[in-house]
DNA sequence: GATATATTGAAACATTCATTTCAAAAAAGA
DNA sequence: TCTTTTTTGAAATGAATGTTTCAATATATC
């Protein structure tokens, strides 16, 4: 029929998350965006629809991509209470490296567009259901198996978890510390152990 | 000598940090905050200097406002575990009325800012330590009372009380339900009690 | 009341913004 | 190879960006 794309879209979309996470949405120029990717401003237009078009399509992305990494961590523990540690603990290397300073991409947009966008808040709604209720699932499992206690019901754990996991996010931004971190979280597990 | 300011610098400091909060450092134009202070443009740069200084004054008078907060809860609390309490509670109105969308001031400069702007970036990091200290004070005197455990030094669960903070004024964004947040708080506190 | 000094108002500044335009280029199916 | 369809390149769009300019205005001190 016709012409194909000559780029690569997952890796266009990759660069083009890795600078909205470095300077933000609003912080970050079509200019940005042309120059990481390495596209025409004409193919991105085609490609993608428009400069938030793309953003959201790097949310997708970064949705696909954390679920990945939270999928691995469930696998690699033995037992439920050892998978929300691996979460947890599986952000220590990026947090410690350099590139933690860029914060949670979810996080980010939360903070930045929440209140701005409501196609986006949306997004952000269904992604915390999403979260919450992989914690749920985890500890549900955790107190029929007897490894996490049942003093509050596995929804309002799942509530505390997320809370610190939010707040872990945050603070390393600026704590790099990774003992300091290490103890946040077995404080944290502390609660439901 | 000359002729004085005719605005009142207060308010319109504050003005300017709604827009700020509202809109994100990089989602305010100079035009907005013409339009919020109702200054003229010169007046701003002339009383101000840029964009960039008059949202490190909204900084400033933020820090002022919320040690204020902070103080506050101090006072009316009857214990230091109290205290820390009325802290979380206190943002509890905020949160639940429809102007918590906008998240926490000082969360959003971090989650947008830290890693672009150095100066900002120390100043984060000066009013980070300035929260830790003052959690660890109330924790360590509540460890005196007996009232905190001491399972742990003050100083490893002034990062633990700050960490979940940070959470719940991210969480703050998107969940509402009173029920909900205060079981959250009760359960972060469950660590040092 | 004259003088010196600072604040205002309104317009202009060059630059950057997101987006559009359209002809040239390319490739799959006929 | 010709046709059809889409992508690509480069330039142009008008609006918005942060900041500057400068004359007019106002006031505390002399």
């Amino acid at each position: 029929m016709a012409r194909l794309e000559e780029f690569n879209r997952e890796h266009a979309v990759r660069q083009a998350m890795n600078v909205f996470w470095e300077k933000g949405y609003n912080g970050t120029s079509m200019q940005d965006l042309v120059d990481a990717t390495g596209l025409n401003r004409s193919s991105i237009y085609n490609s993608f629809g428009s400069k938030k078009e793309l953003y959201q399509t790097t949310l997708e992305f970064y949705q696909k991509e954390s679920g990945g990494l939270f999928h691995k961590a469930l696998l690699n523990a033995k037992d439920p209470l050892g998978a929300i540690r691996l979460v947890f603990e599986s952000f220590l290397p990026q947090i410690i490296s350099e590139e933690g300073d860029r914060g949670c991409y979810a996080m980010n947009c939360k903070s930045e567009l929440a209140n701005q966008e409501e196609d986006i808040r949306k997004w952000l709604i269904a992604n915390q259901e999403n979260t919450l209720d992989i914690f749920n699932g985890l500890i549900k499992e955790g107190q029929e198996q007897g490894i996490i206690n049942s003093k509050e019901d596995s929804r309002t754990y799942a509530y505390f978890i997320f809370n610190a996991f939010q707040g872990f996010r945050m603070t390393g931004i600026l704590v790099k510390d990774r003992k300091v971190l290490q103890r946040i979280i077995n404080n944290t597990l502390e609660v439901i152990s």
